[in-house]
Parts: structure tokens; C-alpha cells; sequence
RNA sequence: GCCGAUGUAGCUCAGCUGGCAGAGCAGGUGUUUCGUAAACACCAGGUCGUCGGUUCGAAUCCGACCAUCGGCUCCA
């Protein structure tokens, strides 16, 4: 199976719909937002992402490209999408009444709602908002109808003479282009449709916020004012999908983090640098501890290289060529420039070119916990999700040719062991070919074949993301799922053509002749930092019990319960177990509401009756109390569902 | 980096058009000893993001910078 990757099998996941299940957005820096947005898209017209994206649409335009031309895989998805595509005609209508000079530029449906881009002569406030909001009530209520009409490229130019957005799309239009306006009292917008039959079908709809947004989302083209807004079938479904925005607010990780006192960033030591609190860090060294474990298990080797290296590796590595614009400015070290490391691979491949290594030594697997530092601009931080130092549970793999299908094979197979330790669900992309790349073309299309060959062989189903393959090599890029439907980056595999030859990285032979070794790029869980924070948000603060900073809090009803309390902790530490005792002065009540706060999986209350018998009353965070029960037979309980990193807090729950 | 908004006590937020900085929670002390999500009282806590300007007087007006938030772009 050599030549041509296989044809991508069609995502199941993408079958749920373009929203997910739960009508969420994902959270921003989570993964690639536009892309996300870009998938709905597509998905609502019924189209394959590899179709759109080989095409190279940037995503507005996709996004805009609706067309009932275009085949579509289910029909509510098709109405939603024209629902909320007709929104946006009516609210670019209600900003052209308020300011008759405004430039229109584009306003697609996208998952949950829609938006539009304007150039506006001034700045909207959230006051403008609703006033928006309240003429589009008026409009929705008078139910103009939506009518159709092609026209003459002529005639689409002289119409939208002084809408200068609207003529370069039009002028970017294929020759044969049918085009079509759509007008409803009086407003006529571009567009290829398709719409609601008259504006009273816009749906039950809200604005959201405005936000900047460059034309055709090109950095060098002008910054336009975009709105967004949400639109629903019912005013049921919109006050819902309010609640879940809310709901998303209340686990924002950087909400909980402090909350929970799991992590902090201070703007005296720098922004994008987090600091690990003592419960984040144990949460951290928890999931560290048991992925070394697993990696040895599998036939990793540890290593260890520094922050810092000389320009020299940076140089020939190609990271000064190709990735200096998010590296840190070099110190000087006795008149030699040293970097901060962005990366870990090139100590990996110093500690593998650190001896002539025979093919009976391969495959090589070096892990690292590496900790690196990448500038990234100001306003794209964002809590743990995008700093400027994070550690990667990285990996570089060295092996033959011949091996690389099943180390492959290995990869995938451990990123799904841990998205069900970690209760996500998840979905693969294999990213090809990028434009501006390296290296031969049989190299890409042999290395893209392995990686499709190998999730095909896992039984992994997969869509393609034409041209999103690192310049060196193709990936497969891993999307966790979490516990509300959200996209959260997730393992990536790269292979590289690049790094083993720059470095000469080689192997000795049966026939005794050097031969180029070729080499995997892998991480997991991507970065500590963005995967506790997206874990943070998957599980709500309510960690499972082997990772729960406190696993158990000892509430005595009164003071002289503390004896027994301490006995009851002492007993559960000595166990293995983290435990707590609450010896404030508060009453009992007050205590379990703290404990309930903080996420705590298990509250023991000990009063008189626990003390005498050796027991303790258990109650659940999740509510349900299990009353007394022998200490031993909660300790038992509490250790097995340690022990087995179960999700549940019960034996029998789910 | 760009567009917009915001920055007052550890947290959430009041403080109208410039005139002595406030509340609740958290914290400390004391009282209370209580059976499954907040006992009571008292106390302490702030260079109002930073720097500069206007003014008799600035948390409040102006400017620059920093940080954060919502997006764009980019990414683990």
C-alpha cells in the first residue's frame, strides 16, 4: 500500500453535528478555534473537510459559501444553518439603518449562530447592541420575505458600487459564477443563499458580543468590527444554550484554578509563566508520576536536557531560519549566544548521536518531560491554555524505516489508553503536505501513507486536514473530547525528514553500510499546562479520586470528635490515601459546604456514633450520602478507586 | 501584534457630574460544640494597575505603559 493515502474514512463524530452535543463552543486556545468553526461549517453544508479544505477556502469564505447547491447530509442541519445565516441578513440590515455608511463584508452561520463583519465609523458599544437587537424584532415581526434573484456580474458591481468588500468578493468569483442576491424590506445582500422564506423564521435569537476581526481574517487587511450572535429554533433552546454558556463560564479553568488554588500567574513574575500552587502541582506530579510509569512500561527511555543551548544546535536544527520569531532573544555566555530551548528535539538527537547505533539498537524512544519557552504575542494568552513556558510530555522516536508503521501503531495506541483514563472521547486528523514544506515528495507521500496506514490498522476513523502538516513532515493531530463536547488539543504525531538530515542522524546496518534512521515527534497530553487546564474544565474542579488533591475530608460534628478525626486521617494517610481534617470552629454545615466547594470526593462525618463504632459517615460530593460505614471497609473503597484511576466515587456508579 | 472593553481589600463588586475610600465573602480574635451546602460578635486589611499630566484638590479628567477579558491572527 504504497503511493497515495488511503481516502479518509468519514468521522463519526463530525456526524453528530457541527455543534456538539451539547451546543458548546470550544473554549478559545483549547485547539484550533477557526478550524473548529470551519468543521461546523462544513458540516452543516454537508461536506467533507478534506472537500473544503483542499480547496484552500480560508475560513470565511467557506464559511460563507452557503449553498443549497452543495450537498447536504441532514436537512435540520441545513435549516438550522439557514436560520441563522437569514439572522445575519436581518442584523445587517438593522447596523445599515443605524449607520448608512457602513461597509458590509461578511456574515456566515456558524455553529450555535452567526455573525457579521461590518466597517463601521465608530466603535459599537454593548448599548448598540440591544438597540441592534431590538429593530431586528421589529423586522423578524413584520415577516418580510427573503427573494432570490441572479444577476449579471454587471449588474452585481454597479448594485454594490460603494460596498467595497462586496465587490472584491464578487471580483474573486469564478467567471461562470452564478450571481445572487437576496432581498428582504428593501435590504439586498450578496449572497448565494440559502434562506428562510421571510424574517419572521430567523429564530429566537440574542446577541453576543463584538469582537475585531480582519477581512478575510488576514492580519495585513483592515480590522472590521464583527457581531456575534446565537439564533434557536425556540425560546426554550436559546435559553438553554445561555445556560450551557453559562455553565462553560463556571468551569472556566482560570476561575477554578483560583478557586481551587490550583495555579496562579503574577504579573510581577511575567505574563504567560504560570505558577503551580501545592494542589495544582500534586495534580500535575499525579499525571506526571503515572505517564513516566507508562512510558517505561512501553519501552520509553527518560532523559533530561537543559533550558539553555548555544546558537550553534539552533542554527543547524533550522529554528533560527524557521522558528526564531517565538524564540526568545540569546544571553551571552562568554561571547557565545545561547537560546532558552522552544523545543526538545534537539538534545534528543545529541543524546542519539551520542554513539554509532547498530539497527539491533532501534527503535530508540527518548522521553523527556521538557520544559521549553516560546514567545507568543501579548493578546494571545489566555490562563494555562497559551503561555509562554510550558512543559511537553514529549518524545522522539528513532527508528528504521521498516519500524515505522508500528511505532506508530504504539503511539496511537497509547494516546487512546490515556484519553479513557482521562474519560475524553476523541477524534483523529491526519494533516498533509503543507505549502511552503521540505523534502522529497515520495518521502511525504510514503510518511503520510504510514501514518494513514497505521489509524486505519487501529481501526481509528480519521478526516483529513489537507495542508496542515508540519513543514518538515505529516502528523496525525489528536482531538480530545471533553465531558461537554468540547475540542481540546491532543497527541500529535510528526514525522520528520528534516532533523535526520540536518543532523545526520543514522544507524549501522545489517549489510554494514549507514543508513538514515527516521524519526517520530510525539507528545500526548501536548503540554502540562494546557492539559490540566483543559482537564480542569472536563471534570469541573471534580477531579477523580486519584487525582483529587484532597480525596477525603474528615468533618468532626464537635471538637471532641477531633481525636477520633485525627485517628481517622492518620488511618487513611497511613492507607496512602490524602486526607483532611476540617478542625475549624465552624459548625458541621459549614464544613461540608467547604468541602463541597473545594470538589472534595469524600466527606467523612464523625460524631459520637462513628467514634464508637469505628466508623464514619460518608457523604459524596455528587450529594448522595452513603451513611456509616466501617472505617476499614471505606478505606478499602477509597484505595480501589485510587488504585484503578476509576471516574466514578462508587463501586456500582457509572 | 491588531480591534474593543476592563483594572478599587485575597475574592466578588459599590463609589453619580473631581472634595477625607465602602460592602459582602475570605482572614484574625473571642463566644458557640452543633448530624449532611454558610452560627454570632468584634478586629484587621487598600500608594484605587504603573508612570506622568491637568487642578487648590484626582479612584474619578487627559496621556503613555503594563496586565486582564472578548475576538482576530498564531499555537503545545
Amino acid at each position: 500500500m504504497a503511493g497515495h493515502p488511503s481516502p479518509p474514512t468519514p468521522l463519526p463524530i463530525l456526524g453528530e453535528g457541527g455543534e456538539t452535543e451539547h451546543g458548546l463552543r470550544t473554549p478559545k486556545y483549547a485547539t484550533r478555534n477557526t478550524q473548529y468553526v470551519v468543521r461546523s461549517t462544513e458540516h452543516a453544508l454537508g461536506m467533507t473537510v478534506d472537500a473544503a479544505r483542499t480547496e484552500e477556502h480560508p475560513m470565511s469564505e467557506i464559511a460563507q459559501e452557503m449553498d443549497i447547491q452543495l450537498e447536504v447530509e441532514s436537512q435540520e442541519e441545513l435549516e438550522l444553518a439557514r436560520m441563522r445565516h437569514s439572522a445575519a441578513h436581518v442584523m445587517a440590515q438593522a447596523v445599515l439603518e443605524m449607520f448608512p455608511d457602513a461597509k458590509l463584508a461578511i456574515g456566515p452561520a456558524i455553529e450555535n449562530g452567526f455573525y457579521y463583519d461590518f466597517d463601521l465609523p465608530r466603535s459599537l458599544t454593548p448599548d448598540d447592541l440591544g438597540k441592534i437587537e431590538e429593530r431586528m424584532r421589529e423586522i423578524r415581526a413584520a415577516a418580510y420575505p427573503f427573494v432570490r434573484k441572479e444577476i449579471a456580474r454587471e449588474e452585481a458591481l454597479a448594485m454594490f458600487a460603494d460596498q467595497p468588500y462586496k465587490l472584491e468578493i464578487i471580483h474573486d468569483l469564478p467567471e461562470d459564477a452564478v450571481i445572487s442576491t437576496y432581498t428582504h424590506d428593501g435590504f439586498t445582500d450578496l449572497c448565494r443563499g440559502p434562506h428562510v422564506a421571510d424574517t419572521s423564521q430567523i429564530g429566537h435569537f440574542k446577541l453576543l458580543n463584538v469582537a475585531g476581526a480582519y477581512w478575510r481574517g488576514d492580519e495585513k487587511r483592515p480590522m472590521l468590527q464583527r457581531i456575534y450572535g446565537t439564533s434557536w429554533r425556540s425560546e426554550e433552546e436559546l435559553a438553554a444554550y445561555l445556560h450551557r454558556l453559562e455553565e462553560a463560564q463556571r468551569r472556566d479553568h482560570r476561575r477554578l484554578g483560583r478557586e481551587l488554588d490550583l495555579f496562579s500567574v503574577s504579573e510581577e513574575i511575567g505574563a504567560g509563566l504560570i505558577l503551580w500552587h501545592p494542589k495544582g502541582a500534586l495534580i500535575r506530579h499525579l499525571i506526571e508520576r503515572f505517564e513516566t510509569d507508562e512510558h517505561l512500561k512501553r519501552g520509553y527511555q527518560l532523559v533530561y536536557t537543559p533550558h539553555i543551548a548555544s546558537a550553534e544546535i539552533y542554527k543547524r536544527s533550522g529554528h533560527l531560519e524557521t522558528y526564531q520569531e517565538n524564540m526568545y532573544a540569546p544571553m551571552d555566555i562568554d561571547g557565545t549566544p545561547y537560546y532558552l530551548k522552544p523545543m526538545n528535539c534537539p538534545g534528543h538527537i545529541m543524546i542519539y548521536n551520542s554513539h554509532v547505533r547498530s539497527y539491533r539498537d532501534l527503535p530508540i524512544r527518548l522521553a523527556e518531560l521538557g520544559t521549553v519557552y516560546r514567545y507568543e504575542r501579548s493578546g494571545t494568552l489566555h490562563g494555562m491554555l497559551r503561555v509562554r513556558g510550558f512543559t511537553q510530555d514529549d518524545a522522539h522516536i528513532f527508528c528504521r524505516p521498516d519500524q515505522l508503521h508500528g511505532e506508530i501503531m504504539g503511539v496511537l495506541d497509547l494516546a487512546m489508553f490515556f484519553a479513557r483514563v482521562f474519560g475524553y472521547e476523541y477524534k483523529a486528523f491526519l494533516a498533509t503536505r503543507p505549502e511552503k514544506s521540505i523534502g522529497s515528495d515520495e518521502n511525504w507521500e510514503r510518511a503520510t501513507a504510514t501514518l494513514a496506514a497505521a489509524l486505519r490498522d487501529m481501526g481509528m476513523a480519521y478526516a483529513m486536514d489537507p495542508g496542515a502538516g508540519a513543514f518538515y513532515g505529516p502528523k496525525i493531530d489528536i482531538k480530545f473530547l471533553d465531558s461537554l463536547g468540547r475540542e481540546w488539543t491532543g497527541p500529535t504525531i510528526q514525522v520528520d525528514f528534516n532533523l535526520p538530515e540536518r543532523f545526520d542522524v543514522s544507524y549501522v546496518g545489517e549489510d554494514g553500510e549507514r543508513h538514515r534512521a527516521v524519526m517520530i515527534h510525539r507528545t500526548v497530553l501536548g503540554s502540562m499546562e494546557r492539559f490540566v487546564g483543559g482537564l480542569i474544565e472536563h471534570f469541573a474542579g471534580a477531579f477523580p479520586v486519584w487525582l483529587a488533591p484532597v480525596q477525603a475530608e474528615i468533618i468532626p460534628i464537635a471538637d471532641r470528635h477531633l481525636p477520633y478525626a485525627q485517628q481517622v486521617a492518620a488511618r487513611l494517610v497511613e492507607a496512602g490515601l490524602r486526607a483532611e481534617v476540617d478542625d475549624s470552629s465552624d459548625r458541621m454545615q459549614a464544613k461540608i459546604r467547604r468541602a463541597q466547594l473545594q470538589r472534595v470526593p469524600y466527606m467523612l462525618v464523625v460524631g459520637d456514633k462513628e467514634a464508637e463504632a469505628e466508623a464514619v459517615a460518608v457523604r459524596l460530593r455528587t450529594n448522595e450520602n452513603l451513611g456509616p460505614m466501617p472505617l476499614a471497609d471505606f478505606i478499602a473503597l477509597a484505595r480501589e478507586m485510587n488504585d484503578t484511576k476509576s471516574l466514578a466515587l462508587t463501586r456500582d456508579a457509572s
